[in-house]
DNA sequence: TTCATACTTCGATCCTAACCGAAGCATTCT
DNA sequence: AGAATGCTTCGGTTAGGATCGAAGTATGAA
């Protein structure tokens, strides 16, 4: 016995409220304080301090010193994409932390997953680009054409670079309020902040849920339409 | 705040060492009755029946009735796929039980990974697919070629079988002893059960060893030869 | 230098949940 | 029917850790 992985530990960071709530702040993908997160947690600052140093020594999140301020992110990708697993997992056996339903329509509608879009807005992407033939799937994995390829790069989108490094270009990611899949991925990255960018639509304070401006709503809805 | 999945809940139940051992010893693969798991927990009957029922109730494991027993499996893939993902981080993060090393070295040369061979082995074999052009590879998904089904037609497992149901064919799963990923899938479960049925390989006991037989190891290393 | 902000460390409290002994229920064997 | 096996439920104990107040450290502002 004994043998392999101590997943024990990482459940252990996971499972408690307070880090759970800091950790679900942190898939924002933004860079937050302890105090703010100490907020987010509904703990003391002391609380907050004591938990951080746990989920850094347990390779969760990593920290910066920027003059008095501390900022905390998640580690890396594989952290964020652990969460998301997680999050999915626990959504697929109806875990959620109030009653499902037409609650936070905002945040079933667009939402920040840590780097990319997700909620409808982030389904109804993906399925575009599957339905016109701009990135292929087998149900599982997602692959770019050569159209897809030529269509991003009119959007001012450089496939080329995107898909350079380690991290894959496009990936499915399960999504816990549509179940069903949006995209993820460096593509996915590169395309939330094209929409951040241009002014479509931008991050609401300290939630993880995506606000479109009127005008922005109706570009990506004709970008993007459904089936 | 308060929104999303309770990733909390699903921490919690990962988190407790004696739970963490249940789950990693039916990542096995095998239905364990209670007392088995307790024995494998280091508990007694009655905390491991406390813990079952608590891993049940969230989901993470599916019980049926046999005569007198009561078997225990994961509750399906999902759960399986989570774990997986679990033991990887936490690998990654350093985070194992006993020193790494040339600890359990029958451990780290085969073993089973819920329903697939892992270890070096495991790795072994994918890589060996990838190099012949039987699996085609980016990095992250896997996808079989026109060869890699006659090749495999001609060992026995019918392909296209395996690929009819809503679990991918391939997937590849991170290896928490190689750092390298290996063949999941249903393939990779058709493979596993080759290896067994063929009298390659055997299970070894309580542990997720797999053990092959001289003749059975001279097979496979000739059917799947390093680069 | 003095004060303020941001965070950490220490110490004490308190509460959850893991644990096991004992008893109870269900199934099978004889 | 009686005994044995496999597991669950109940009750009481205990330990780990989450929590916060208070004090300490570090950085920046006045």
């Amino acid at each position: 016995m004994k043998e392999g992985p101590d997943i024990a530990r990482i459940g252990t960071l996971i499972g408690d409220p307070a880090r759970a709530n800091m950790l679900t702040a942190l898939m924002g993908g933004q860079a937050l304080t302890a105090t703010e997160l100490a907020q987010a947690a509904g703990v003391t600052l002391q609380t907050a301090s004591s938990h951080l140093s746990k989920l850094e020594d347990g390779g969760m999140i990593a920290q910066r010193k920027q003059g008095r301020h501390r900022y905390f992110t998640l580690a890396d990708t594989a952290a964020g994409a652990l969460l998301e697993g997680i999050m999915g997992f626990a959504a697929s056996r109806g875990h959620l932390r109030h009653r499902p339903g037409p609650k936070d329509p905002a945040l079933r509608k667009a939402r920040v997953c840590y780097d990319h879009l997700a909620g409808d807005y982030g389904v109804r992407m993906l399925d575009s680009f599957v339905a016109r033939g701009a990135i292929e799937t087998d149900g599982e994995n997602l692959a770019m054409t050569e159209e897809g390829r030529a269509e991003l790069g009119k959007l001012g989108i450089d496939v080329a670079s995107l898909a350079s490094g380690r991290r894959p270009l496009c990936k499915s990611c399960l999504d816990w309020s549509e179940r069903r899949s949006h995209l993820a991925g460096t593509l996915g990255k590169a395309l939330l902040s094209h929409l951040l960018e241009k002014g479509w639509a931008r991050r609401s304070g300290e939630s993880r849920a995506v606000l479109f401006t009127p005008e922005g709503e109706r570009k990506f809805l004709a970008l993007f339409p459904a089936d």
